[in-house]
RNA sequence: GGAGAGGUGGCUGAGUGGUCGAAAGCGGCUGACUGCUAAUCAGUUGUAGCGGUAAUAACCGCUACCCCGGGUUCGAAUCCCGGCCUCUCCGCCA
């Protein structure tokens, strides 16, 4: 959310922002109509409820002296008051309710460093690591490795759970979970983040301060008779561990790092990606998200997205990094960099892609104004909303793919990682 | 799931429907005293919104906030209803 003094006070800044993101600047206007109804309403109402107060107090001590007739005509009268105070909080209460809802609804200004765009077609590819390795026989796709090496069962995923499913067997789900222990304890020891475990279902506030409602609610699955909304990304939970906090001088900055698995509905992109793994209902993440001071954030986006990169260093798979453009970028980011690996033949026929494996993003302080998540500089400052940040480090199924295809050799068995052999008790290949 | 207790300021904890933004203690801050520290004494000490003086530190006024949301009342921390949360006991269970 933007602070609504930022509508007051610079609402050509605002205006500029917006039109850059690809939003109607009319938005700014309606926010400072609305923004001025509620405090002139606010203004009237007060002087009539310190009307009231005032009156009230001058009434107490009388109530037991007063003949009935004057106590029933002051009563009366102050009843009077009363009602007409209501009704103007009520009145108040719907316009403000209006202007909260609209400005849940818009979205994080741009970082003045973001490229200017319209979709991901603008994004820009600011670095390349290693090139794409060329094949002496035609790679195959990971849904042809999977299924003929028995790893990957689609089938039966979709059999038993629907379309977007899929059941991963043997060194195919070892390969997964030895991906998501290295992953943490990479980041863990040599990144310096915190591990937590949180848990995979939020109440609906967490879902508001990261900013996935009220907008996405259609990417969300949601149980209606608990109220509960399964996580999106380990972004929500996480993000939302010191909501409605206030942390001390020595308290940021925070680093943490989550696995968690991610369940999203995907309506957006029906019939897009349906083959392989590539884009499931529910796939698995290690996420970091990072709680820091307003200064520090643009140098901790850097440091956040190297520790994603290292990971495709070390895997020794081609990876590239792209800016999103602020057409492209998130509702709630300020800035993205999205990191790619390449993946031979993720396209069947048709070859290879990039495949989008993190997306690092500094939020400014858009979550935590909503979240209400804030920091004292000094023992007894003014509390101050904190800076958030995350990004995948990484995402499971897109790993796999590319890991898959990259170290597929010609007799159909796939090359382990070195990294990864330690984890999968020095297994350095995995055939029928 | 059944029965009970409770949610008050940074913390502990009091609070007969009006004089309660709220006692007291602890903690914090300021000052005095004392070689220093400690102790003692005095004063002070919530947050937010709006308006004003003043300007970027501060001061004054009003409003709101005693878990959240409704209600009763001229007036609610205090009474009523709903919700959430915590604790204790019993039952069940990975």
């Amino acid at each position: 959310m933007l602070d609504i003094r930022l509508f007051r006070e610079q609402p050509d800044f605002v205006k500029a922002g917006l039109e850059r993101a690809g939003v109607d600047p009319a938005v700014v206007d309606r926010v400072r109509s609305l923004d001025e109804q509620v405090r002139s309403l606010k203004t009237s109402a007060e002087s009539m409820k310190a009307e009231l107060n005032a009156a009230n107090k001058a009434l107490g001590p009388l109530m037991k002296t007063l003949p009935q007739e004057e106590r029933d005509a002051r009563r009366a009268e102050l009843r009077a008051l009363g009602d007409r105070i209501t009704e103007a909080d009520a009145v108040r209460q719907t316009v403000e309710t209006e202007l909260q809802n609209l400005l849940l609804e818009i979205p994080n200004l741009p970082h003045e460093k973001v490229p200017v765009g319209k979709d991901d077609s603008d994004n820009v590819v600011v670095r390349t690591f290693g090139e794409p390795r060329l094949f002496d026989f035609t790679p195959l796709s990971h849904w042809d490795i999977g299924e003929k090496l028995g790893i990957l069962d689609l089938e039966r995923g979709i059999k038993i759970s629907g379309s977007r499913f899929y059941v991963l067997r043997g060194a195919g789900a070892a390969l997964q979970r030895a991906l998501i222990t290295w992953m943490l304890d990479l980041h863990i020891e040599k990144h310096g983040y915190l591990e937590v475990y949180p848990p995979f279902v939020v109440k609906q506030e967490c879902l508001y301060g990261t900013g996935n409602l009220p907008k996405f609610a259609d990417n969300l699955y949601h149980d209606v008779e608990e109220d509960f909304w399964l996580v999106p990304t380990a972004e929500v939970p996480v993000t939302n561990l010191h909501r409605d906090e206030i942390l001390g001088p020595n308290d940021l900055p925070k680093r943490y790092v989550a696995y968690t698995p991610c369940f999203r509905r995907e309506k957006m992109s029906a019939g897009r990606d349906v083959r392989g793994i590539k884009r499931g209902h529910q796939f698995d993440k290690v996420e970091m998200v990072k709680l820091v001071a307003p200064e520090d954030s643009d140098a901790e986006l850097d440091t956040l997205l190297d520790n994603a990169e290292d990971i495709c260093r070390l895997l020794q798979i081609p990876y590239r990094v792209v800016a999103v453009c602020t057409g492209d970028k998130t509702f709630s980011s300020a800035i993205t960099y999205d990191i790619e690996l390449w993946a031979p033949a993720s396209k069947g026929e048709e070859g290879g892609e990039w495949l989008e494996v993190s997306s690092c993003s500094n939020f400014r302080d858009f979550q935590a104004r909503r979240a209400n998540l804030r920091f004292r500089r000094e023992a007894n400052g003014k509390p101050e909303f904190v800076h958030t940040l995350n990004g995948s480090g990484l995402a499971l199924p897109r790993v796999m793919i590319a890991i898959l295809e990259n170290y597929q050799n010609a007799d159909g068995t796939v090359t382990i990682p070195e990294v990864l052999r330690p984890y999968l008790h020095g297994r350095d290949t995995i055939r029928k």
